[in-house]
DNA sequence: TCTGGGGTCCTCGGGCGG
DNA sequence: TCTGCCGCCCGAGGACCC
C-alpha cells in the first residue's frame, strides 16, 4: 500500500508509448478505507483511517484526505489523531476486504494466467502473452482499471513496464486511481531522475547508509562504484541495487508461491510482567499455529519465539525438534522451553510463536477435531476457569469431535498443572 | 509520543565434519 | 594427533515489505 499523498502523482497521457514493456504491477488505491467507503458511502471525501482507536494500534490504511495531514500507514493511531483530530477511525472488516479482493484478483485472472499476488491489495502480471486477446501492455492496463471500477467500484493505480521492479515504482508515482506507461528504451532515464530510496529494499537503514557517502539519487548510484556500494549495504544487497538501478532485473512473475514459515504474535495492551500470563500466551498462539500447520498439511521443524520488552528491544530465541510436528500443545512446550531460557529483566509488551522449515505432512492424517474454533474456545475456558478457581482446581475438560469419518472422538484435556 | 501483525531475506558468528 | 581450511547448518538479530 502506497504512502504518498498523491501530491506527486503522475501518469501517462493517453495511448502513451509502451514498446518493450509487458509486466504491470496493478495496486489498490488505499484499500482497506476504500473497502470501508465502499460499505458506507458518507464516510467518502472525509479523512478516514482503519485501526483501533484504542490500545497499541497503528494505522493499516488512510484516506487520501488523511494523509493530506500526514497521516502514513503504519503511524501510532494516537499519532494520526494528534495529526488529524478530525479523522474518522473504522475497524477493517476483514470478510469484506478478504471478498473484494478475490474478486479483483480474478479479474486479473481473466486478462493472464501469469498472476503473482504480493499481498491482499496488489499483484504483478505478465501479459507477454495476451496481446491478441487484449491489446498491447498499456491497453490492457486500461481495461482492467475500467474493469475493477465498474465491477466493484474500487479505484486501482498500475504501473506498466518492461520488468517487476520498474513496474511497481510506476504504479507508486501514479497514485491514487492512475496509469503510468514506462516504455523499455525509457527506463534508464526515468530511473535515473528518482531519489535511491524509491528502489525496491533501500529502507531507512540504507538510505541513511547510501546518504552518508553522498548517494541521493539513483542517478548517484550509477556513478558509484560497486565496490562501494558493496561496502555501504553489504554485497548480496549492493549488488541488488547496483542492477536495479540499470533496469535489470530478470525476476519472472510466479505465479506459485512458497511459504517458508507460519507465525502469530501479540501485543498487549499493557505490558505483562505475570510469567503465568505469559506462558499462557504462548500456549495460545501455539495453538494457532499448530491449526495453521494442520490446515495446510504441513509440519514445522524448527519452532521459534518472539518477546518484545517494555523498551521495544526484541529478541528472537529458536529451536530444532527431533521430530516435525503440527501439534499446538509440542510446539506450545518448544515455545515455553525456550521463553524459561530467556533474561526476563523488563515486562513485555509483545510474544510470538512461529513455526519454520516447513514440510508437508506424508500422508492423510487423521483430524482430532473439526471445529477449531472449539478447540480454542476448550482452551480459553480451561485457562478461563483455572484464573477463576485457582490453578489444578479444574483438571479435566472433554470436548466431542468428529473424526473425519463421522465418528465421535472425545478428547480430553488437563489444565495445566499447579506452579 | 509512540512504535501491529504477517512475512522474507540477509549477515554474522559458532559448531562440526571432511 | 594436531592444525588449518572449507563448506554447511544452525541460531540470533536486523532490515525491509505490505
Amino acid at each position: 500500500m502506497g504512502r504518498g499523498d498523491g501530491t506527486g502523482r503522475v501518469v501517462s497521457p493517453e495511448g502513451a508509448d509502451d514498446t518493450g514493456t509487458g509486466i504491470l504491477h496493478v495496486d489498490m488505491d488505499a484499500f482497506y478505507v476504500s473497502v470501508a467507503i465502499l460499505d458506507d458511502p458518507s464516510l467518502k471525501g472525509k479523512p478516514v483511517i482503519t485501526g483501533s482507536p484504542e490500545g497499541r494500534g497503528v494505522v493499516a490504511s488512510a484516506s487520501y484526505e488523511a494523509r493530506r495531514y500526514g497521516v502514513r500507514s503504519a503511524m501510532p493511531v494516537s499519532q494520526a489523531l494528534r495529526l488529524c483530530p478530525t479523522a474518522i477511525t473504522v475497524q477493517p472488516r476483514f470478510d469484506r476486504i478478504n471478498e473484494l479482493s478475490s474478486q479483483v484478483m480474478g479479474i486479473f485472472d481473466d486478462f493472464t494466467p501469469l498472476v503473482e499476488p504480493l499481498s491482499i491489495d496488489e499483484a504483478f502480471l505478465d501479459v507477454r502473452g495476451a496481446r491478441r486477446l487484449w491489446g498491447s501492455p498499456g491497453q490492457i492496463a486500461v481495461l482492467l482499471r475500467r474493469r475493477v471500477f465498474e465491477e466493484t467500484g474500487l479505484t486501482c493505480s498500475v504501473g506498466v513496464a518492461a520488468t517487476k521492479h520498474v513496474a511497481k515504482i510506476a504504479s507508486t508515482l501514479s497514485k491514487p486511481d492512475g496509469l503510468l506507461i514506462v516504455a523499455g528504451p525509457d527506463t534508464a532515464a526515468f530511473l535515473a531522475t528518482l531519489p535511491a530510496r524509491a528502489l525496491w529494499g533501500v529502507g531507512p537503514k540504507a538510505g541513511e547508509a547510501l546518504e552518508a557517502r553522498g548517494i541521493h539519487t539513483v542517478a548517484d548510484i550509477l556513478e558509484t562504484p560497486r565496490s562501494v556500494l558493496d561496502r555501504a549495504l553489504g554485497p548480496a544487497m549492493g549488488d541488488r541495487v547496483w542492477h536495479l538501478a540499470r533496469g535489470l532485473d530478470a525476476r519472472s512473475v510466479e505465479t506459485a508461491r512458497v511459504e517458508k514459515s507460519v507465525g502469530h504474535e501479540e501485543t498487549f495492551l499493557r505490558d505483562i510482567d505475570d510469567p503465568a500470563i505469559l506462558r499462557t500466551e504462548f500456549r495460545r498462539l501455539a495453538d494457532r499455529v499448530g491449526t495453521r500447520l494442520r490446515k495446510h498439511a504441513w509440519e514445522a521443524s524448527t519452532i521459534s519465539i518472539k518477546v518484545r520488552f517494555a523498551d521495544f528491544t526484541t529478541i528472537t530465541r529458536s529451536q530444532t525438534l527431533p521430530e516435525p510436528t503440527s501439534v499446538g500443545r509440542r510446539i506450545g512446550e518448544a515455545a515455553l522451553e525456550l521463553f524459561e531460557a530467556v533474561e526476563r529483566r523488563q515486562p513485555v509488551r509483545l510474544v510470538g510463536v512461529r513455526g519454520e522449515r516447513l514440510r508437508p505432512v506424508a500422508g492423510d492424517l487423521p483430524t482430532l477435531w473439526d471445529d477449531d474454533e472449539d478447540w480454542r474456545s476448550l482452551e480459553g475456558a480451561l485457562d478461563d476457569a483455572a484464573a477463576r478457581f485457582g490453578r489444578g482446581a479444574v483438571t479435566r475438560a472433554t470436548l466431542i469431535g468428529r473424526s473425519r469419518d463421522g465418528g465421535a472422538l472425545p478428547v480430553n484435556r488437563r489444565t495445566p498443572s499447579p506452579d
